[in-house]
DNA sequence: TATATTGTAGATAAAAAGGTCTATAATTAA
DNA sequence: TTAATTATAGACCTTTTTATCTACAATATA
């Protein structure tokens, strides 16, 4: 399947709805409640995310984890290099390795093209415009504190 | 990683092999030796081929499988759509599950569009494409009668 | 300081993709 | 008819990806 991994695609869920979130820092546990992430495993992504400085955070009580930058500044390029690595769109798109700039495979010099067309697109969309996207949907919205209040919410923190 | 999955890349190399056989039907054991393929996995591979029409077999002594139709009328869609079923573009680059058509998700107009083009390209590289750069670079070449008298060769059938 | 709460780290497990092995059925040719 | 050869079928194994579980370290607040 052409897309990108299912790792990144949690990633970018469970960060909109850090971009989303009113008032940081938020737990891991709501987080993931929120963007429909298992917990444990977006314990592990938040690590990379970490890692590569797109979020930061804090443990103990009334710690969690918020984006190191705004929404606006992280792009959807960034995130996927952070959990799959600088080569994510791949150098063949048959799976060859002979594959070069100078051996024109048959899809090489199309890929070549198309994959700076991805990668473009990628740098454009920020996770605001995840988020914008979201909230129009009413889709993995992190609830505010006054939404929370007697909500009886899974990821209500009070 | 976008690309066409490990074993649509193997398929893809087989079946040029097969295209560039000059006594067909070549045994499944020579085209592995050829295109690099393990055997018994090119054997599973073979199944589905046959199953979707772009390859016929026989069994028994000189047996062995043949391209169902010349190499030009064999195009990388039908065999990406052969291995990895009909959706294997996917429908959201970021793997999410509401995407459709009337509503847009950050990527999905300029998915849309990309992977129609991927698709055309698919359809429009044949094998004989495949086949003809594996020629001018040397690789994946099944050796004609002539060459294979006395050469020693692993996939010498004779 | 004690306790509850939170992220961190690492072992483990489940699922999917890729790959191997063995037995069998079909076919040819001696 | 027998033996050799070939595809076919299905069980099984390995690796990678995805996900879980358990113990632990840090922090805030009562």
């Amino acid at each position: 399947m052409i897309s990108v991994s299912h790792t990144t695609s949690h990633a970018i869920r469970a960060l909109a709805c850090l971009a989303g979130c009113a008032d940081p820092p938020a737990s891991i546990k709501d987080v993931a409640a929120c963007a429909d992430v298992p917990q444990a495993y977006l314990a592990k992504i938040v690590k990379k995310l970490n890692d590569s400085g797109i979020i930061e955070s804090k443990r103990g009580h009334k710690g969690g984890i918020w984006l190191a930058r705004p929404a606006k500044l992280i792009s959807l390029l960034e995130i996927c290099i952070a959990l799959e690595g600088d080569d994510f769109l791949g150098t063949c798109l048959l799976g060859s390795e002979c594959c070069s700039d100078d051996r024109d495979c048959p899809t090489h010099q199309f890929w070549m093209k198309n994959r700076e067309l991805i990668r473009r697109e990628f740098d454009r969309i920020k996770l605001s415009d995840v988020l914008a996207f979201y909230r129009e949907r009413g889709l993995h919205h992190m609830p505010t504190v006054e939404e929370l209040a007697g909500s009886g919410l899974p990821f209500a923190s009070e």
